[in-house]
DNA sequence: TTATATCATACTTATTTGGTAGGATAAGTT
DNA sequence: AACTTATCCTACCAAATAAGTATGATATAA
């Protein structure tokens, strides 16, 4: 499942899109319009920006730009920041890899082996921009 | 992610698959043989006895057995047994649907939309079955 | 009758998720 | 300078979920 954190972040991006070409939004308006709780929102603001996706101002009229541009960051982008790992099992993962605990061989896993297709079909969806999401 | 039960589930399907076609097996061997907890096994196994996925028998020499042939169960089956639903997001789950909290307008949400998608590609993929799987 | 299994309920423990609290810091406005 | 509006930062907390244990009852084949 995704986090309610992730869904959050994705919308707040989709609003930044939406609203936030020209001047910067504060997180105050991003959580009453997109109705989620401040303090939480805040936290999803930083991680956005310590990744390069957002930059901040601050004082009167300050709030959140995007630094990378919407159509340079994909919804996956995003999850990985947030969540982790795309892949349903860390074996498979490219960003995440982790060793299955009671795994013996690898090589020849086949739950790894599907896994591994799954994640395959997943990331030609989530590799969609948050420019793209918009226009949908 | 895939829990650890959904995992450790397949896994004692696929090794039914394989050694359980005549005699049933018992918990203690696919727990020692896969490594697998032996007293959360017995909860697995339960669960997959409850679903009309295997049938036991008591005693000596007894154990598990398919009841559901391998050929009719999907690795989806199995996730939504032991993990609940296939998608990403509770909105566009069949099996589990359930409306997103501060969800205003399901028509038109954009993420919806794209993780309606995503579970549309994910499927086929999880609908591989046991027999299937086995035989990869 | 004994050994080997499943069956059932309940409990525990660790981790993750979804937040909150409190205040420091910076910048524009008056 | 004082005030307001905002970001920034660290830490904390509560609920839910995941992962695993404990204890004992019940059934069955030898």
């Amino acid at each position: 499942m995704l986090s309610k954190r992730a869904k959050y972040a994705i919308k707040t991006l989709l609003f930044l899109q939406q609203y936030g070409e020209s001047r910067p939004i504060s997180a105050k308006i991003i959580s009453k319009e997109e109705n989620i709780p401040y303090k939480f929102l805040e936290n999803i603001l930083r991680e956005l920006r310590q990744n390069k996706i957002l930059k901040s101002s601050r004082g009167p009229e300050g709030g959140y730009t995007f630094l990378k541009q919407p159509n340079a960051i994909t919804v996956a982008d995003v999850i990985r920041i947030v969540d982790g790992p795309i892949a349903l099992i860390p074996c498979v993962s490219e960003n995440f890899y982790e060793k299955c605990h009671e795994c013996t061989d690898e090589a020849t896993c086949k739950i790894r082996r599907l896994f591994s297709k799954l994640r395959t079909e997943m990331l030609p969806v989530l590799d969609t921009t948050i420019a793209e999401l918009a226009s949908i």
